[in-house]
DNA sequence: GAATACCTATCAAGTGATAGATAGATAGTA
DNA sequence: TACTATCTATCTATCACTTGATAGGTATTC
């Protein structure tokens, strides 16, 4: 891995467990051995690394999402594994969402950054939208695109609070009381 | 209304807005018009205001759902006024609930802060646990604590996703959603 | 005269950013 | 081939700014 991608990689990370703020170059800087400096000949400026992190993940999540929806015949299986994208940062240091945590300090946000993180939103909106389609949970499209809203906001929430918990298990039993009432196929 | 006071209010504000780390005495301190050396005076550290906003906010949230009992009879229309609670920071300068913001920074809080989030919640899903009994919407005592807690994630969530987009309609949409698939009565 | 509530002045730490140097690789040219 | 110029990727050193905190002074009030 060179090293624009450990800077990457290890403030991704950072990103994840402490937001934007948290996202220091020092300290990404003392993780993989090179000084703070050097970090600003790869992102010319923090914003240039919080908007290239924000847009690589949500590359990232739009590559997965297309895997996921060849994967599985049945949407409550696929939703299953999509809820499941959303659990795994919090058994892994508790950390969140990027893009559900940078939304949180969006006014710190330089607007490239909150431009990356509304990209990531859409994209998960309209994935979840053209499944809800598809699997004809809805029948219209504007409905359907609300219904997607709602699943993607209860699932950040769910991450959200069971974050502030440290309780991983709120999060389950939100899923599941979301799939009990029917917000989740 | 005294400076004590004063700076519960404007640092309220703030902490909204921005988050604990978007809290500082030096910005609290020009915005009532003293220095920010006699905040100190006060709140010897940045964590006792921390401390004492979420508990702040904790009490007055205790306070106003016990009227909110009292004065609504169908379980839907207290629940829409519950959710109007949330609503309401976003049309006021797109902020927060506080401890949905103060959640995210997780990692970031002194633990009297963190505790005093914990508290935040509980007083929510409790009040939402009880609704749920007393309305028979749901009927064991566990499975009305994990719909209280659903309920009360999926409205912060919603909150956080309307305000990374600045669009206030995205939080009705979802409320409307939630209602829809019957995950709030 | 003690307690209250503020002030001035200052510190130490953390942080993003920049200037300028350097070592090594690469490419163009005589 | 050998020389030279440029590029790449990093470094050292340093700046400016923000921020929480503290020490000690000063009115005002009880």
């Amino acid at each position: 891995m060179d090293t624009k991608e450990e800077i990457m990689h290890v403030g991704r990370l950072m990103a994840q467990a402490g937001g934007y703020q948290a996202l220091n170059f020092r300290d990404i800087a003392s993780a993989i051995g090179i000084k703070s400096a050097s970090i600003h000949y790869h992102f010319p400026t923090k914003g240039d690394l919080g908007e290239a992190l924000a847009n690589r993940y949500a590359e990232d999540m739009a590559r997965f999402l297309k895997e996921l929806q060849v994967k599985h015949e049945d949407i409550g299986e696929m939703l299953k594994e999509y809820a499941a994208i959303f659990r795994a940062p919090l058994i892994n240091d508790n950390r969140m969402c990027l893009c559900g945590i940078l939304a949180s300090e969006h006014d710190q946000l330089p607007p490239e950054v909150r431009k990356a993180v509304n990209r990531f939103i859409d994209v998960n909106v309209e994935w979840l939208t053209d499944r809800l389609l598809k699997a004809k949970v809805e029948r219209s499209r504007v409905k359907a695109e609300r219904r997607a809203l709602a699943i993607f906001s209860s699932i950040e929430g769910a991450q959200l609070i069971a974050r502030g918990r440290g309780d991983v298990a709120a999060f389950d039993h939100a899923l599941d009381a979301y799939r009990g009432a029917g917000l989740l196929p």
